[in-house]
RNA sequence: GGGCGCAUAGCUCAGCGGAAGAGCGCUCGCCUUACACGCGAGUGGUCGCAGGUUCGAAUCCUGCUGCGCCCACCA
């Protein structure tokens, strides 16, 4: 038996080859019974995106909050589906492949472009799976998944026949968003908000029939060439006579009407508005409204067209300085100030989002959006006050979702286009695959019927050149899981719906939302029972953790806090997720290293528990020998085991409303303070002074703590598999032959433990009063005393007094008991308390 | 502007209707045959502010203030 001191790269790497040898993690599809279905676990993962350099701690904390809860149904004996999948097609796979090498997408042949992104994800989702497999998420790892594999094309593009057969996706020419900088239509989840300095410009447009000059405010000047309205509000005076006549835009000198519209601010500027296409939103909207010109003079390029004059062919920025210095020139400019703005841009590369049009696919949300609220109640919320931001999420969409994506590395649309005699692709005749033929590349498949010839040819056809949006695959996880599209049998009844979603609260707009919609719109139902939503781990000033942490925090020795590898070879990952215990769910947590200190303390106290319980159990082998009954055990005995009855109830009912942080908190609170520094204080002299002490005393004392030790391993084993699981095999895994304490071991109270504490409770308060003696004293705890005086008053003080006299003298190292006069007071009303060195 | 969350010991955080808590830090002891990554004893808080409900409020209600996040947004 090793009994050294604790080390943690050693134990973690033999138990993590233990639970690779015997497959611990294996999900067991067992038979699948309706009745019994609760017996199967599964969780949807959020599947990382492999482009992210690098995972930091905070990474860290949230996928171990969800392997917290995982362990503990695996430890009640349900059947666990815990999959793992990686996120590696669409932008961000993208932009990393196009940083990393210095090259553009749209520069290069796409079969090598695409062969990059696959090698590159390859090599970061290799990566990742060793960091879980070191930071122990207990994940089945042959259920993995991939969002570019032949499995997830085949799912999104079933899904997405199958809505678009149902009615529920539209192919238009809407105004979409658009990012400049990637080229591509966005969705509105792609979109956040940057606040940013800019200027207001007042800028006189003239009135066609009279030359008036009439003033408006924008920010945006360069879009004069894209105006095709001047608007004012209703009941504003000053303009009314304006309705139905023209102004003359500065600059490009055509004419735009004049309408009136209740959603003009008369207080704003000069209380008149243009409006271009496309500068916002509500342009978009009047745009619709009124049937307004359509001047769109931006291209996909973020380049001024030809159509725009002296602004040709420049990028935004310089189309505003060039339209400002004309202004300015022409005395058109009337006033320029700053002002404090907040522009729309794309989350992945901080671009201010344009417009364009074009032919998309979206899937209408719009008009669904109750059927999702309605899905959003019968989820269960952890915790409950998440539900609000998807509510709110969904009462403030504004459009449909685009799903169409102008970049390579994606899921293709499976459809081709009929073409018309001049190769012009017919609009509305859409040719598709039948679905066992998924997946198909449009680019390089057939449409049925056709042949390889006449592709793009006059009558023939061509394939649809886009892809999708990536959270059009990963919206079906449960589908993937469930084999849904790939399987003969369709969905596995056994994982359909889902038990948990696991994520943080960011993603809610987006993975949670458009599962929700996927679910609604194929099943009518929702994909999961229940929602866990976990925050994020920050650095030392409250901030999100940076690239900037995970590179400049290194100290003198090169030891960077942030990187979870660094972290997990200086103390553990045992350490690194008992830090993450701390972290409520739904709520950010600052991390510190000293933090995760106190959790590598936790592991070694364990761990030092077993080399006492080395020393003392003398070859207590429960395998020949018959445990003695806990009413014949000393009252300390029965004392514990009272103690961890409750610890193990509160434990329990914590892990069943995911509560795991006050799961730990009973655990540790006992182990700590009950277990070690009173319970093992007060044995220790039944081993140390053996002469004092029935046999039958040690005995009682080997049992207690061996159980006890026991159900302690197993309360810790979700928050710090490897070091439990260590100390299980060694003492437990040959007598209860089972693999491992990952899989049914979760400690069940036996109803003998069940006895009343308070008598030792109280006995433990005058101990402490004795403690405080002995240090005013300078002894140490080890050291003996000759006498300990006890000094009750008579009736009930006197009763507990004496019933408690043996087992307080062991507890005080005393040799003897004295009943007799002592000043001290002992915490206890009517017992003072002194000591004879 | 709307919504949500948070404000408790120097720090990180529990507690959320019945006598202010933990860990870290700090002070004083103790190298005691499980553990100095330890043990014992201490220090430290008018629980953001102001009202209200209640026999009783850190805990419930109202209103402020500050911070964070989400949404909207002013052309």
């Amino acid at each position: 038996m090793e009994s050294s001191e604790y080390d943690s790269s050693a134990v973690e790497a033999s138990v993590r080859a233990l639970w690779e040898e015997r497959d611990v993690y294996r999900y067991d599809p067992g038979t699948y019974d309706a009745d019994a279905a609760g017996q199967v676990f599964s969780i949807d993962t959020p599947p990382p995106y492999v482009s992210a350099s690098h995972l930091h701690v905070g990474h860290a904390m949230s996928y171990s909050q969800a392997d917290f809860v995982v362990r503990y149904h695996r430890m009640r004996g349900e059947r666990i589906f815990y999959p793992m999948g990686f996120d590696d097609n669409g932008l961000p796979t993208e932009r990393f492949v196009e940083q990393k090498y210095g090259i553009k997408a749209a520069e290069v042949p796409r079969a090598e472009f695409i062969e990059l992104c696959m090698k590159e994800t390859k090599t970061t989702a290799a990566r990742y799976e060793d960091l879980w497999r070191r930071v122990g998420l207990s994940v089945d790892w042959s259920q993995t998944y991939s969002t570019i594999d032949p499995r997830c094309q085949a799912t999104a593009q079933a899904s997405f026949l199958t809505l678009l057969d149902a009615g529920y996706i539209r192919r238009s020419r809407d105004p979409i968003l658009w990012c400049v900088e990637c080229r591509t239509a966005l969705a509105q989840a792609d979109v956040e908000d940057l606040e940013r300095k800019g200027r207001i410009h007042q800028i006189a447009f003239s009135a066609v029939a009279t030359g008036k000059p009439l003033v408006i405010a924008t920010t945006r000047p360069e879009l004069l060439a894209a105006c095709v309205a001047m608007y004012f509000h209703p009941g504003d005076e000053r303009y009314a006579e304006l309705a139905g006549t023209f102004a003359r835009v500065p600059i490009f000198g055509h004419e735009v009407p004049i309408k009136a519209d209740p959603s003009v601010d008369p207080e704003f500027g000069t209380g008149l508005m243009m409006v271009c296409t496309f500068g916002d939103v509500e342009d978009v909207n009047k745009w619709r409204q009124d049937a307004l010109d359509l001047r769109l003079v931006l291209g996909p390029d973020g380049r001024f067209d030809q159509s725009s004059g002296p602004l040709a062919g420049r990028n935004v920025d310089d189309a505003r300085r060039v339209a400002l210095e004309l202004l300015k020139s022409s005395g058109e400019l009337l006033d320029s100030a700053s002002v404090r703005q907040v522009v729309g841009v794309h989350e992945r590369c901080s671009t201010p989002v344009e417009f364009q049009i074009r032919p998309q696919w979206f899937v209408r949300v719009m008009e669904h959006r109750d059927r999702f609220r309605a899905r959003a109640a019968e989820l269960v919320w952890v915790p409950e006050s998440m539900k609000r931001r998807l509510d709110d999420w969904i009462d403030g969409l504004k459009w449909d979702w685009n799903i169409t994506r102008q970049r390579h590395y994606g899921v293709p649309f499976p459809v081709w286009y009929r073409l018309d005699e001049n190769a012009a692709p017919i609009q509305g005749d859409v040719l598709t695959p039948e679905l066992s033929a998924l997946p198909v590349d449009p680019s390089t498949d057939l449409p049925p019927g056709f042949t390889e010839s006449q592709r793009g040819t006059p009558g023939g056809f061509t394939g649809d050149a886009d892809v999708m949006d990536t959270w059009m695959t990963s919206s079906l996880s449960p589908q993937i899981h469930d084999g849904w599209a790939v399987s003969p049998a369709g969905s596995d009844p056994a994982l359909a719906p889902m038990s948990l979603r696991v994520q943080a609260f960011e993603i809610i707009r987006t993975w949670l939302f458009y599962t929700v919609v996927q679910s609604e719109f194929h099943f009518g139902r929702v994909p999961w029972h229940t929602v866990m939503i976990s925050g994020w781990g920050l650095n030392e000033q409250g901030k999100k953790i940076s690239k900037r942490d995970l590179e400049k925090s290194v100290g003198a020795d090169g030891f960077n806090r942030y990187v979870p590898d660094q972290v997990i070879a200086r103390y553990g990952a045992d350490a690194l997720r008992l830090w993450a215990t701390s972290a409520r769910l739904g709520h950010d947590l600052r991390y510190n290293e000293k933090d995760v200190k106190v959790g590598r303390k936790l592991t070694v106290k364990l761990w030092n528990v077993g080399r006492f319980l080395d020393l003392h159990l003398d070859g207590l082998d429960p395998s020949v020998a018959t445990p003695i009954p806990v009413a014949d055990r000393s009252a300390v005995d029965r004392w514990v085991l009272a103690h961890l009855a409750e610890t193990v109830v509160e434990a329990t009912e914590a892990f069943d409303r995911y509560d795991f942080t006050q799961a730990h908190k009973a655990a540790s609170r006992f182990f700590w303070s009950l277990f070690c520094d009173r319970y093992l204080e007060m044995i220790k002299d039944r081993f140390l002074d053996p002469d004092k002490h029935a046999d039958s005393e040690r005995l009682s004392a080997r049992w207690t703590m061996r159980e006890a030790y026991r159900s302690v391993l197993a309360l810790f084993a979700p928050f710090a598999p490897f070091v439990t699981e260590s100390l299980y095999q060694r003492f437990y895994a040959g007598q209860e032959k089972v693999v491992s304490i990952h899989v049914s071991s979760w400690p069940v109270v036996d109803e003998s433990w069940k006895t009343d504490p308070s008598d030792i409770d109280q006995m433990v308060v005058i101990l402490d009063a004795v403690r405080a003696l002995r240090s005013e004293r300078r002894l140490h705890s080890g050291t003996r005393i000759a006498a300990l005086i006890v000094d009750p008053v008579s009736g009930a003080p006197a009763e507990l007094a004496h019933a408690v006299a043996e087992p307080l003298r062991t507890a005080s190292r005393a040799d003897t008991v004295v009943f007799g006069s002592a000043e001290h007071p002992s915490g206890l009303e009517g017992i003072a308390v002194g000591i004879e060195p």
